[in-house]
RNA sequence: UGCCCGGUUGUGUAAUGGUCAGCACAGCGGCUUUUGAUGCCGCUUGAGGAGGUUCGAAUCCUCCCCGGGCAACCA
């Protein structure tokens, strides 16, 4: 991305909203931002779009973006998630920055500000600001009350803070089991915002933590946690989705708590006080996002892993095809607001496209093959042909062409339709790169079906120009019998077959599962394809852009993935 | 229903009281083309509704309608 591409970036609300603070001298003179998934799955594109936003508005105003690990609930988290999505984010392009928390700068785990948490719910103890409950998680319930009816306090509200300190301290030391104690915000059981209602900020769970083991058997919860790690970090610009909308009281409330407590982090000068503000989500239609259900996806063996190419994670998008590029770019265009809205992948493969047309080389691939044998052509000769006609620098290379050559079934009919300018009996078009062939007849076998289509040469017409200067419309991609290498090419489409696959709830959306969503077809591809790198993309002319597979492609026996379609234009009459 | 948020062409968005309401994707038509690709040109379609403020409203106000979120010891 480059510089001007920048500033024709929109002017969202986050941008104006950073823009004036930042202006103002809130920042301390610096724009800090955190990026900070739970490590409990791997990262999709919804994700990468909150990487975009977290990382690019630092990068625009110069400043920082930490990489936080929000690993504050152990049930559900891992170092293999923690590490993929490390690589995840650096693979989009992305690089964390700032002090850091543990030798790596910009990188921070949530669970190395326990103990300071910890100090902190004391003091809030000590300040009558919180209490011990052994209220039962139904009891709770009860006393919270609804939304539209203020609840009941606790017995415990207004218990001594020397008794709740005492209490605190067994939970944490393993006093209690699961569930029987936990610790209370006191703020206002009568708030229009449940958050409010002396909401629980630790937890006890007996449950070892990736990162720390058995140290602790309490944790503390988000609404808790997750001001303290921007406050300590010195994050001034906090975005996250709409859902926390409601939170953001509490966010300020924890964040005037540590204030009281001088806990504030000060920049040349200025005292740094983080602010949350919340913009959309990115959904996109015809695929599900939810972890959720990819997890369910990947467990249930209804695609072949986190990076099976056709879910919507980074990590399958990546072994799909599709580049960083086109994926930040998508971010860019999809923009940022608080509308709710669905995007249409189509945009998406309108980037990946804009991009591989430029850069991909091409190669010729046949992917539904038929013999063609051209009855007057002796010999063997090197075709020239250009790796990109959109750029010279690409070069050309040399491709081998004899007698028989295969090419794609739907580019002959025997009975051609109106408009269809390929192959037809007694009818000519151009082999790319080679010669003006005409058709003389088709071989079939018992059940009708072509074996082998026979034409003729036009021997004035070698580079693909006749020598009377007559028009030949057609053109088609083929590859020599003799030199062509057998290669597994995986053709993807959507995972699901309507535009919702949750209009029926989430317990419906496996019905929708599209059952052509992979193909594997064998095809004939040019020689140079052989030994093409894991990870090389290429486009196969007339077809498509293809990504060599990195997991189970092999120098001789390649492998490759559909990344996406070329846009097709052709629409019979 | 208590609180909070949001409604601009099919989709995603721009505008910050003054533009014929712009752009992109999609769709449709045409030109070019040794990829029916690319490129280029053109076209269709939009302010949820009703009032009000104002010389002037997509923009400000009121009410209504519609959609979403919040009532885990998840994040």
């Amino acid at each position: 991305m480059d510089e001007t591409k920048e500033s024709d970036t929109s002017r969202h609300f986050l941008r104006q909203w950073i823009e004036e603070d930042h202006a103002a001298g809130r920042t301390g003179g610096t724009v800090v931002t955190r990026f900070p998934p739970e490590p409990n799955g791997y990262i999709h594109i919804g994700h990468a779009k909150a990487v975009c936003v977290d990382f690019g508005m630092a990068k625009l105003f110069g400043g920082e973006c930490h990489l936080r690990l929000d690993d504050t609930n152990p049930a559900k988290e891992s170092d293999e998630y923690a590490e993929n999505i490390k690589n995840d984010i650096r693979w989009l392009g992305f690089q964390w920055s700032g002090a850091g928390d543990s030798g790596e700068p910009g990188f921070y785990n949530a669970s190395n500000m326990f103990d300071a948490m910890y100090q902190i719910a004391e003091e809030l103890i000590r300040r009558g600001q919180a209490y011990c409950c052994n209220l039962t998680q139904d009891e709770w319930k009860e006393y919270r009350g609804v939304p539209e009816k203020p609840g009941r306090p606790s017995p415990s509200r207004d218990t001594d803070p020397e008794r709740n300190l005492r209490i605190f301290r067994e939970m944490r030391d393993g006093k209690y089991a699961d569930g029987e104690w936990c610790l209370r915000a006191k703020i206002d059981m009568a708030s229009p915002n449940i958050h409010f209602r002396d909401p629980v900020i630790y937890r006890i769970r007996h449950v070892s933590h990736y990162h720390l083991g058995d140290k602790w058997c309490i944790y503390p919860m988000y609404d808790f946690a997750h001001p303290i790690e921007d406050a300590l970090e010195g994050v001034t610009h906090s975005m996250c989705t709409l859902e926390f909308e409601v939170h953001r009281p509490l966010y300020d409330w924890v964040v005037d708590r540590m204030d009281e407590q001088g806990l504030l982090v000060v920049r040349n000068g200025v005292k740094i006080r983080p602010q949350q503000r919340e913009f959309a989500r990115l959904n996109i239609t015809w695929t599900v996002m939810s972890k959720r259900l990819l997890l369910q996806l990947v467990t249930e063996g209804h695609v072949s892993g986190w990076d099976d190419p056709r879910m919507p994670t980074v990590c399958a998008m990546r072994r799909r095809g599709f580049t960083p590029g086109a994926i930040r770019e998508f971010c860019d265009r999809v923009g940022v607001t608080k509308v709710e809205s669905e995007s249409d992948p189509a945009l998406l493969e309108w980037c990946v496209r804009e991009e591989l047309n430029r850069t991909a080389l091409r190669r010729m691939a046949v992917l539904d093959p038929v013999k063609l044998v051209i009855e007057n052509f002796e010999g063997t000769r090197d075709v020239e042909v250009p790796n990109n006609p959109l750029d010279e620098s690409a070069g050309t290379r040399k491709v081998p062409f004899s007698k028989e050559v295969w090419i794609d079934r739907a580019d002959f009919m025997e009975v051609p339709e109106k408009k269809f300018f390929r192959l037809a009996p007694d009818r000519e078009v151009r082999l790319r790169g080679a010669c003006i062939v005409k058709c003389t007849g088709v071989e079939k076998d018992a059940d009708g079906k072509i074996t082998t289509i026979r034409c003729t040469w036009d021997e004035g017409s070698w580079g693909g120009n006749p020598s009377d200067g007559r028009k030949v419309k057609g053109t088609i991609h083929w590859v020599d019998v003799a030199t062509g290498v057998k290669a597994e090419v995986r053709l993807y489409d959507r995972l699901f077959t309507v535009p919702d696959p949750l209009r029926d709830g989430s317990d419906g959306f496996l019905k929708y599962l599209n059952p052509d969503s992979l193909k594997t077809v064998t095809a004939y591809v040019e020689p140079a394809l052989a030994t093409a790198a894991s990870g090389e993309r290429f486009q196969f002319e007339r077809t498509g852009y293809f990504v060599v597979d990195s997991k189970d492609s092999k120098p001789g026996a390649p492998v490759f993935n559909r990344t996406v379609t070329l846009k097709d234009g052709y629409k019979p009459a």
